[in-house]
DNA sequence: GCTCGGCTTGAGACTGAGTCTCAAAGTGGG
DNA sequence: CCCACTTTGAGACTCAGTCTCAAGCCGAGC
């Protein structure tokens, strides 16, 4: 048995992807029961109960998934700041860093141009629920610390030199654009690009 | 009594200043007691009622003066949106929106270097608590509805034209830098300059 | 000095989010 | 079939924030 062997705190490590196939895809389902509710009832009107209750689960357990409320909706977003990250990694090395993140948004712009009737309404409802917007913006300060060791790596900064600003303002500006092109995009209903929103407000900041 | 008379929802005219300044002291004081508390215990391991025994009012009337737990501690920042607006709209007609936002800054760059030693350990327990990030932001956002519309204006963007998101971008970018030069000033334990730091943040972005 | 009307306060009930504990399932491997 | 290990549901608990109501304060007019 020495070869099965293992500490004790070691879990199992064969079941591999298919529990978290199950989760990801109960994930979802919650979450589209949650919109739907948030929809009808507003954000504020409904509860966790409720959401619950309407999904079959019992809100242990669904606390135990989603954190928090708002992440029932904003969940999807949490691994766009390593694909952020990783696709800022991926630029060619002597772009200048303000058009290396233009380029890495286009990341998210692509993945939520996929369903733009879904991505429209959850924007709408992100203008009008503080809460959630507060915590999407939390969710981009996350974003931000992920890309900012690159920015200042490309901008010869030192890394340890937490005093130098300017890959902090680079990202958080570069951010900001995405908030502003995200709320032109939901004022013409999607009628514009987001891609060329984006263009737009990056291009007044030009370095 | 005609001369006298007046509609029924209308307060009396006379207890003018007097009250407010009352209000005044008395949410000073009360901020002052929160902020030991909190530096003893941290913002989450207080509660309200403890802050309310300890300032020797009601916890109903603690919520009635500040709306949240989070704004005991900023609530000051409220003024701060108006004091910009003014400040952004008094600047030369020419001069660039960028230079123009930088030169609005400082308003409230003189008002925080009054006391650095409270600003500082303000600005650190903000970094530490993600309820007060979450509120300080929305603080933000607030001053931002108010200084895009001067913006739109210098420029020349038609000011309903909500689907242009240059104002925005630029309003936001301008806050960036200066989160990324608190933070910087933060790291450095205050020993430069706000002004300074937020000049090399801002100049990153020239426009 | 008394009283009337409006405003502020305190007390306490109530809602809803989020945490914790514990016992009862389900699951996979030997 | 049994033995960990993990997930689940139930329910108690804490705390922020809202609401209501009764009592207190204060200035104005009599």
């Amino acid at each position: 048995m020495a070869t099965s062997l293992r500490t004790p705190g070691d879990a199992g490590p064969r079941p591999p992807a298919l529990r978290d196939r199950m989760r990801q895809v109960m994930r979802a389902e919650v979450a589209e029961v949650a919109i739907r509710l948030f929809a009808e009832q507003g954000f504020d009107g409904t509860t966790v109960d409720q959401i619950a209750a309407e999904a079959g689960l019992s809100r242990a357990s669904l606390f135990r998934h989603f954190g928090t409320k708002e992440d029932i909706v904003l969940g999807h977003l949490e691994g766009y700041g390593h694909a952020l990250a990783e696709a800022l990694a991926a630029r060619p090395e002597g772009e200048p860093p303000w058009e290396a993140l233009r380029r890495a948004f286009d990341v998210i712009i692509r993945d939520e141009e996929e369903s733009p009737e879904r991505t429209l309404k959850l924007l709408r409802m992100l203008c009008e629920t503080p809460s959630l917007r507060a915590r999407h913006w939390e969710k981009q300060l996350h974003w931000q610390t992920l890309l900012v060791p690159e920015v200042s790596r490309r901008l010869g900064v030192d890394p340890a030199d937490a005093q130098d600003p300017r890959a902090h303002a680079l990202v958080g500006a570069a951010l900001a654009c995405l908030d502003a092109a995200g709320a032109a995009w939901l004022a013409c209903d999607g009628a514009t690009p987001v891609s060329v929103l984006l263009d737009r407000a990056m291009e007044t900041l030009a370095a």
